[in-house]
DNA sequence: CGCAGATTTGACATTCTTCAAGCCCAGTGG
DNA sequence: CCACTGGGCTTGAAGAATGTCAAATCTGCG
């Protein structure tokens, strides 16, 4: 039953929202979730065909960004979430002190700008590590899907706690690990992520530079490199630049 | 308009998901969110007194947690999610190898649990740090408010967020800080959450071993003492154990 | 082809941990 | 009531891990 306390109006038409954001390109019918290859990762998997029509009514446009560029900045208006279509993006953190720290890397099919919600603006820099682009969800429309649609409704609970789970078990690598611990994770992990996209699992090429990784595993870009350089000598990857070819995963994983 | 699409029935009785639970009290009138002296913290401000009855109906319960048991571990079933009432706790996520890392100090008015819905399960275990009490929050009944209460939906969201956004706050920690910077943002953390509380934010009584504070900043005890001990030096703080005295709170904030 | 930025490597400095000893304090039982 | 005890805390000394600085490659891009 409809609750008599359901009664303010929240319709906002998501052409209003996309023309608010510059740079933004309507999606042609071959953009729409319910034909995206990366449908499973970003949506739930029990949608009928007429859930999707209600999400490609919503995300209609798409939006690309140049390497080094950023899709938002800290203090920027949160208006939507994103998802990667294509390419990738680290989030940055700012101390006053000008000091970085790199919270994250985002590949296609994950989700980015969730710390927006909390304060109505973002609080933290999303920047292209290559020519990229996003999906844009304009957030109010999709708060409105989710209070009729409990599939879509508990996977934005998901979603979010995702990226919860996802920052403690940064946390236990910052706060317990030692500095080879933690780039062997870092590799694991970024294998298994692009595995789950189809890419291969053994061998792939590193969007980010040694800086980038040592500020989101919390040191320096030399200790990055003499790690890559140790792991190498004890035969458990090969490296070149930012190719990386891991040779014992097992290995890897047991460091 | 009610969607065609919202026909799932989800009507569980907050009974039976209370039933599930050892150890909880049914509330009491006193107990109320409608009367609750932290309702400000952890509830929307802009609730209607109907609104406010929807959820009284929903959190019925509270359980007691003893000084050092678990409100829930890790792999347990995820149902609810907690607010807490009274006391403290901690959250420890541990290592394959057994080490521990803790994620975070939570104190009346704050939510536990949300790490849960990602998988379903918990991903920490929640341990009070003294003798505390809960209130429980079904979580699959908070969802169906939260489609029929437009406020609510955005509370839940900005809960999860906020979470987000904290925990990105403490890599930066891990990851850029030094030791003496992290214990002194820590203690000026606690300050500012106990004086939202209405206690003293220069003086009050730390619930957690230095162990504890260790972990959670990525230090050891031994560290976090010779920080205190070096803020006493420098007229910043007097400690007494566990009691601590602000004694220069911008001195604190600038080291 | 040549440059600018990225990476690797070495030598040395610093921070933090480890280990060890002693102290403080709250709670307990005689 | 008080001495005892064990956990938690503090402090010192020595050592290990990581950071800093510097120089020599390497690499991709224009």
């Amino acid at each position: 039953m409809l609750s008599p306390y359901r009664t303010e109006n929240t319709d906002i038409s998501a052409t209003q929202v996309a023309q608010a954001n510059a740079c933004v390109t309507r999606k042609g019918n071959a953009a729409r979730c319910s034909n995206c290859a990366l449908r499973r990762l970003c949506m739930p998997t029990d949608l009928s065909t007429g859930d999707f029509g209600r999400l490609d009514a919503i995300i209609t446009s798409t939006r690309h960004i140049k390497k080094g560029e950023s899709l938002y900045r800290t203090g920027n208006d949160f208006q939507s979430i994103y998802a990667v279509r294509a390419g990738s993006f680290k989030t940055v953190v700012m101390h006053r002190s000008g000091r970085e720290q790199v919270t994250g890397f985002h590949i296609a099919g994950e989700p980015l700008g969730l710390d927006g919600i909390y304060g109505g603006s973002h609080t933290c820099d999303a920047i292209a590590l290559e020519d990229s682009s996003v999906c844009i969800i304009p957030f109010q429309l999709l708060e409105v899907l989710c209070r009729e649609l409990k599939v879509m409704q508990h996977h934005v609970h998901k979603l979010m706690s995702g990226e919860i789970v996802r920052e403690s078990g940064l946390m236990m690598m910052l706060g317990n690990m030692s500095a080879e611990e933690r780039v062997a994770a870092f590799l694991v992990n970024m294998s298994s992520r692009l595995a789950a996209r189809g890419y291969s699992a053994s061998e792939f090429h590193l969007r980010m530079t040694r800086d980038e990784i040592g500020s989101y595993l919390g040191m320096k870009l030399e200790t990055v490199s003499r790690m890559f350089s140790k792991f190498h000598r004890d035969g458990l990857i090969d490296t070149r630049g930012k190719q990386v070819c891991i040779l014992n995963m097992d290995g890897l994983k047991n460091v």
